[in-house]
DNA sequence: ACTGCAAATATTGGATACAATATTCAAGAG
DNA sequence: CTCTTGAATATTGTATCCAATATTTGCAGT
């Protein structure tokens, strides 16, 4: 007999340690704790009722993904990025969702594209601005999708996460939202045309030039005295 | 009065589960630990004389980095990759490092020169075998160095680091040793020439071309019944 | 012998307790 | 009052212990 259950895997269930980290990591990367905020490890605990063991082993995964920085003895803090280490993540994201793109075009499927229309109209429609951040993500996301390079995806979906904040600031408080409409459908344009090369290209002219816009902003801001907190 | 003495920074000193964690990465960097072997929280515990607490907390972190598998209430073990993984983590550190190089071309400086050609030659006169992976990449590490891109590095630093396994056993059974000699030299000749988009090619050509000969061979082994361990 | 079950054992996840280090604060010297 | 210093407090790192789950072993029935 064909046992026909949806089984969830039980043994995949969350340990309090994901949960915390997978929590402690959202509210990072979309603005909710921000750059030089503290972690305490006691009050963290507290929050999910639980002991400090899980919380440990939550930062420390947080640290290896570079989002949360570890003084021995001191505590965590969420890391914050220099306009020099800025400006390299978006060209790092230039480079490999440039890659991304082309290969999705070369596999992509009618599904994806019909998805992708979707999204993107999603978020030329939005007004909440909180929203901007997520849906953007889901258009670039879904047109990456049928790339076939699961390694490729993940490290630029890291990379991404470690600027969600910043891109953020940018499309809210630069006009980038607008530009970012348009831009979006060359994008989605150039796929519909198979044009792998031309998608790739105008991916890649989307994140710098959202960069330069954002480098632009901050420069400004920093040369004032008091640190802004974009949200 | 100027205190003058060497300070080192305490603070810094590594903690138990720091070391813990430096140490399997390198076992499992260069193959002392194998795919699929178990890595038993009270064994490791029990080598370095503590509790098990830092050795979840080292084996989270290698977890992060895609070293280690976690199974809940099972254990870890240590991951293991595919053919088509392989394949695709030699296609991105082809794109990845191509970029370096080329990045590092235009700001290299002449003590880099001198440095990876003295490490060219120490990896080609190399007659134990079990260095010629280390020496492989001090000399690509080395011309990437002036690239200026901490992230970049960082980043293919890892990639680097999961399949150093297989890169060594290209290195060891393929022949691969050989043909790296030879291409070691076009690469570092190109950049000599300050020649970076050459540089860049040869660069990628290297890498997709021990990937192909790796998956060749893989695919011989594969069709034994037996897993094999090259080491 | 082989299968199915249940107790025994092993192993991991997490709580509590304690040690090591950092930070704060108050008292005394100047 | 300001600066130094040491005790008090807070926080992190780790050991020990217990609970939850997995694996193995022994035994009964066939």
């Amino acid at each position: 007999m064909a046992l026909n259950l949806k089984a969830t895997n039980l043994g995949a269930l969350a340990s309090a340690s994901e949960v915390i980290f997978a929590s402690l990591r959202e509210a990072i990367v979309d603005g909710a704790l921000q750059d030089g905020d503290l972690l305490r490890q006691d009050q963290i605990a507290t929050m999910f009722n639980v002991s400090r063991i899980p919380v440990r082993e939550a930062l420390a995964r947080l640290e290896e993904q570079g989002l949360v920085t570890n003084q021995r003895y001191k505590g965590a803090v969420v890391s914050s990025l220099s306009l020099d280490e800025i400006t390299e993540m978006f060209e790092f994201r230039a480079l490999l969702e440039g890659e991304l793109i082309r290969q999705a075009v070369a596999n992509i499927r009618p599904e994806t594209l019909e998805e992708a229309r979707q999204h993107a109209e999603d978020f030329s429609s939005a007004t909440d601005s909180a929203r901007w951040g997520p849906l953007n993500r889901q258009f670039h996301y879904t047109l990456y999708k049928d790339c076939n390079r699961p390694y490729h995806l993940q490290v630029a979906s890291n990379a991404l996460d470690k600027v969600g904040r910043y891109l953020r600031a940018q499309l809210v408080l630069t006009h980038g939202f607008e530009r970012a409409r348009t831009e979006h459908a060359g994008i989605l344009q150039a796929v519909i045309e198979l044009d792998g090369e031309k998608a790739a290209e105008l991916t890649r002219a989307h994140i710098l030039g959202a960069s330069k816009s954002l480098v632009t902003f901050l420069k400004l801001q920093n040369s004032g005295t008091e640190v802004v907190r974009f949200v």
